[in-house]
DNA sequence: GTGACTGCAAAGTCTTTGCACGCGG
DNA sequence: CCGCGTGCAAAGACTTTGCAGTCAC
């Protein structure tokens, strides 16, 4: 049985510093010593995360003040533009993932534990776009989130917590 | 070619009205006015909306201060709690769409117009199935957008504007 | 009559913005 | 040195909550 939660990332030629610096210099930014530092954090984790949780994992940063909390949120902002993240919401929050260097997937979503995992489908790509061609749509990508227990919580006897809040999608 | 904006609803034995007053029973609730006239005018509509649509549309009842805004906030969670509507979110905010009386479907959204219209698919179910099948995970339901611009969008020249906020799904 | 529901105002969360200073190129 | 970027504080957008009066049953 497949293991969704191991996807590796695809080789690429320019590391994700260089893209974000191409980028930067393509429109008259600078590179500075925050942007740096977050792209680091961000790029040797392999996960999904928000402006908190990234906030989490630069807190040493923060508490030193070598970044601030709107700086975060405008570097992930960038980020995006640069085609480098993918920004997704769930509960209210943006969330992010790698864009650059990893494969498109979509992803599992466990209703017992909350958490988010990705696998990869090539038939689901190209339904997809056999789909989209009948609307006469053009397609530029596609999210799908499939909502669930994943097996781990089936065994635990953890089931959905009332149907409160419906899981639903979001686009942003 | 057919029409994805043309879903229309399955036949179902109770009308929604009806639905919620058992739902309300069962828990020791009460039928409220307010109630009633939000569900009224949910339920003599077939969109997506999220609060500040619904808001607008109950907007005369708010000026006569028939309706106020948390009490629709708190009616929109009992009515996804008993299953009438769906909730997702779209850029930040919680949108619903119906559940109850209206068919299983998927998302097309359209970056020219930030349009969402649906589209069904039996082969989507199956693969969606087959898919979590491999993963050993209990399927409760999916979440499909397909991105990308619409054929009347395609048409008027009109592209998405810059990737400065990449579509991205929500679960809540 | 009892206790759930409402409206109001206020608080909460997450995110963005205005502005003066600092720093990259 | 020019002007973009940062940090701070404050504002903003959306949603939720505490509370006292009201209404459904």
């Amino acid at each position: 049985m497949p293991d969704p939660f191991q996807l590796r990332r695809v080789r690429v030629e320019r590391s994700p510093l260089e893209v974000f610096e191409q980028f930067l210099r393509r429109r008259g930014k600078r590179m500075t010593r925050q942007r740096r530092l977050i792209i680091d954090q961000i790029f040797t984790h392999h996960d999904h995360f928000d402006a908190d949780e990234l906030l989490a994992h630069l807190q040493e940063m923060i508490n030193k003040r070598l970044v601030s909390r709107p700086t975060v949120y405008r570097t992930l902002s960038d980020l995006v533009a640069a085609g480098l993240l993918r920004r997704m919401s769930i509960g209210g929050r943006s969330v992010y993932e790698y864009q650059y260097g990893y494969p498109s997937h979509d992803h599992l979503f466990c209703q017992g534990c909350n958490q988010l995992s990705e696998f990869q489908s090539p038939a689901m790509e190209k339904l997809c776009d056999r789909v989209a061609r009948q609307y006469d749509f053009q397609v530029l990508g596609h999210r799908l989130f499939v909502i669930g227990i994943c097996a781990r919580c089936r065994a635990a006897g953890r089931t959905p917590e009332e149907q409160t809040e419906a899981p639903g999608p979001f686009l942003r």
